[in-house]
DNA sequence: CCTAAACCCCTG
DNA sequence: AGGGGTTTAG
């Protein structure tokens, strides 16, 4: 089979079932990716040619990707089309680089499928099905802002108001043609995420309001001026670069997953499940299993998975508790890549996986053994304390409210959701409101 | 400590 | 009417 490689690009050898562009970049996970269906006369010629084309900006450049069974094409366009070679070359080793880290590809997705495969008879039954899945390691700010829209809304509805994110608050760096477009057809522009000093004023909410954003609105203003507030503190120096507030969002991969988490539930608009997903998708908590309504039925239909205290039927509303209980089930089937299993399985092709349901649940309910115990869970992902202790710093909080700030700093090792969100509480008012 | 309703917009 | 959630009030 002989495949030709499209004009400007280069080819990267990667077997599909190590990424499948289809399949990771629309699942949920990102919402800024374009795509672009590639109009071949006859796909019949060549079978494997590639059908999409996808594109994102990344602060000075449109990355630009094409996929066929085993090899990656990817190509980069600047603004200015007149750099020395030199520089072009730097820039385009720039561009793999990043491809490697977006998409994690020192990880082998190979291996880990057929680690889970051992681990849970459900994932082995249903992996063909998913080839390619993988959690992308995104850009932790505009992964945290994606996903306080996505409360109570759907892939299609998040995905315009990221858009209109970018077109209202971040210039173009490029306009360019659609792939195989005619001459003469319509320049499109392409915005790069905008940092946080873009969306922290107080107007922005209402701007937002008019885009469709609803009760979001706020969320995103407030979020965003409470990371400019405390981190922007000295200026940026290049446009091209991040604020240090985008900086310092990254470094909370080098945190555990609990520290990180209390940091993420300080913000407004972003709850367990918000938390949880900005941690595995852009802040390298590989064993976080997210936990939503969708996730909840499928675990109770084909895990065997119910709230302890509650054996009603499946219309249970999800408690801090009932999450916390199936988000460690799930850890102690898949592991240490649990997030990254919760991904194939959840995040890319619910109906196939419903329709894997109906065949299979009359017979007999095959749920792996792990799941009638309770797993051994790691300590990161669920901090126990003495229950003494967790009193204290509980009382604590609800005597002192002059010096919250060291009060939390104190208490912040150990404590249940409910307490950590009393403290989130808390520290915005310090956080948003100084005079206070 | 835990439960329930509102929130804003889109889709069935 | 209800949804891949969070906040606020009880």
């Amino acid at each position: 089979m002989i495949i030709s490689i499209p004009v400007g690009f280069r080819a990267l050898p990667l077997p599909v079932a190590q990424l499948s562009l289809a399949a990771v970049l629309q699942c949920g996970q990102s919402f800024r990716w374009s795509v672009f269906p590639l109009p071949y006369p006859d796909f019949s010629v060549n079978p494997d040619a590639p059908r999409h084309e996808y594109r994102v900006c990344l602060r000075d450049r449109v990355v630009c990707l094409r996929q066929t069974p085993d090899t990656l094409f990817y190509r980069a366009v600047y603004p200015s089309p007149s750099l020395d070679p030199k520089e072009e070359a730097n820039k385009d080793a720039e561009t793999l680089s990043w491809i490697r880290d977006y998409f994690q590809l020192d990880v082998d997705l190979l291996d880990l499928y057929s680690q889970w495969s051992k681990l849970d008879p459900v994932f082995h039954k249903l992996k063909d099905r998913f080839e390619g899945i993988r959690v992308l390691r995104q850009d932790p700010f505009e992964c945290l802002l994606s996903f306080i829209c996505s409360s109570n809304n759907n892939i299609t509805r998040i995905t315009k108001m990221v858009r209109a994110l970018c077109t209202q608050f971040s210039s173009p760096v490029i306009s360019l043609p659609p792939p195989n477009a005619e001459p003469g057809t319509e320049l499109e522009p392409y915005h790069p995420f905008p940092p946080p000093s873009a969306l922290s004023a107080p107007e922005v909410t209402a701007t937002l309001r008019t885009l469709g954003f609803g009760y979001r609105a706020e969320f995103i203003q407030k979020t965003a001026k409470m990371l400019a507030d405390n981190h922007n503190t000295s200026a940026t120096s290049s446009a091209k670069m991040q604020e240090p507030a985008e900086l310092w969002l990254t470094t909370l991969r080098q945190m555990s997953t609990s520290e990180a988490r209390n940091e993420l539930l300080k913000f407004m608009g972003v709850g367990r499940k918000v938390a949880d997903c900005v941690m595995l998708m852009s802040l390298d908590k590989r064993e976080v299993v997210p936990v939503d309504t969708h996730v909840h039925q499928i675990a109770t239909k084909h895990y065997g998975m119910s709230s302890s205290s509650k054996s009603k039927a499946v219309k249970t509303t999800m408690t801090p508790k009932l999450y916390d209980e199936l988000s460690s089930k799930f850890v102690g089937i898949w592991g240490e890549y649990a997030g990254w299993a919760h991904c194939v399985l959840f995040t890319s092709d619910l109906k196939a996986f419903a329709s894997y349901g109906l065949e299979t649940s009359s017979p007999s309910p095959s749920a792996p053994p792990s799941m009638s115990t309770t797993p051994t869970i790691s300590a990161a992902s669920t901090p126990s304390a003495s229950p003494a202790k967790r009193k204290r710093a509980a009382s604590k909080i609800n005597v002192v409210k002059t010096e919250v700030v060291a009060t939390v700093a104190e208490v912040s090792e150990d404590g249940s959701l409910a307490e950590r969100v009393k403290r989130r509480r808390q520290l915005r008012v310090v956080a948003t409101d100084p005079s206070k």
